[in-house]
DNA sequence: CTTGACCTTCCAGTCACTGGAAGCCCATAT
DNA sequence: ATATGGGCTTCCAGTGACTGGAAGGTCAAG
C-alpha cells in the first residue's frame, strides 16, 4: 500500500501522513526499493486511531500517549481515563469562553441599528470595555 | 508614555504591541530621540479597542476591519453589525463542535472502568471508530 | 560607577499542518 | 520509442498570533 492508498483508506491527507513520521508520531515507514513509502493494515489502523483522536481535539502530543497506551498490554485503564477526563474539562473550559464571547456579541448586535448611519454600539462598547450592566 | 506603561494602561503586552506594529495592525509609534517608542492616550485607547476585540475571539485580521470601521466616520453600522454577526455564527459553529466532541468523551469515559485493569473502550473506540448506538 | 530596570532589534520556536517547487518513478497511449 | 499524466520523493516556506531569548543601548538611583 502506497502513501496515497493510505491516505485514502484513513482520511489523513498524504501530506500529513510524512509530517507525523517527521515529528515522530508514528515510526517511519518500510520503503519498497523506488524508494516509495509502504503501509501494511497495521499502519492504516494506527493512522485511523490518530484520526479519531485528532477529530476528538486530543493534540498530537495527547495522541502520542494515547498509542503508547493503545500499544501497551499492561496499561492501566485509569491512565487513558485520566487524559480523557483532562481533555474533557479543557474542552469544557472552551465552551464556556465561547458561551461567553457569544453572549456579550449577541448583546452587542441586538442594540446596534444596522443601518445607514454610523451610530454604533458595538464600536463603542470596543472602544470603552464592556459596561457592567446594573 | 514608554511601551511598557502603555502595555500596563492596556493589558496588551510590550512584545505584543511591538508585533501589532510589525504587521501593520496599528501605524509605527512616534520615537523619543532616544529611540524609544512613544505613546499617546489616542494610542493607548486604540490598543484597548484592539484588545476587547481579541477578548471576543475577533481576528486579528477583522480587528484591522473594525478599527478601519472605528476611524470612519461615515461608516455604516450595518457593516459592523454584518461583521460581528459573520464572528457569532463562527462562534456558535464552534461551539456546535465542542459539544459534540464533550458528548463524545463523556459518553467514552463513562464507559470506562479507570482501574488497574488494561480493558478500555476509549482505546478500542479509538481505534475502530465510533459505533453509532442504534 | 555600578546595578537594575527599561528599551531596542532580530532570530527562533510554538502548533498542526499545508502549499509549492524540483525532480524521480511508473503505466499507458500513441 | 516517447509523450503524457499521475503518484511518489525531498525540502523550504507560510499560516496565526504570538512568545522567548540573546545581544546590546539607555536611564535613574544609590
Amino acid at each position: 500500500m502506497n502513501i496515497g492508498a493510505a491516505a485514502e483508506a484513513t482520511g489523513v491527507p498524504a501530506k500529513t501522513i510524512r509530517y507525523y513520521e517527521s515529528i515522530g508520531l508514528i515510526p517511519p515507514a518500510t520503503r519498497a526499493e523506488n524508494g516509495y513509502r509502504h503501509y501494511t493494515e497495521f499502519d492504516v489502523e494506527t493512522l485511523r486511531f490518530i484520526q479519531h483522536s485528532r477529530r476528538l481535539g486530543f493534540s498530537v502530543k495527547d495522541v502520542g500517549n494515547l498509542l503508547e497506551l493503545w500499544g501497551d498490554k499492561d496499561r492501566s485503564s485509569a491512565d487513558v481515563k485520566a487524559l480523557a477526563l483532562q481533555h474533557i474539562s479543557e474542552v469544557e473550559q472552551r465552551i464556556k469562553e465561547l458561551e461567553t464571547i457569544r453572549r456579550t456579541l449577541i448583546d452587542l448586535t441586538e442594540r446596534c441599528h444596522g443601518n445607514d448611519r454610523p451610530e454604533c454600539p458595538i464600536l463603542e462598547d470596543l472602544a470603552t470595555g464592556p459596561e457592567a450592566p446594573e
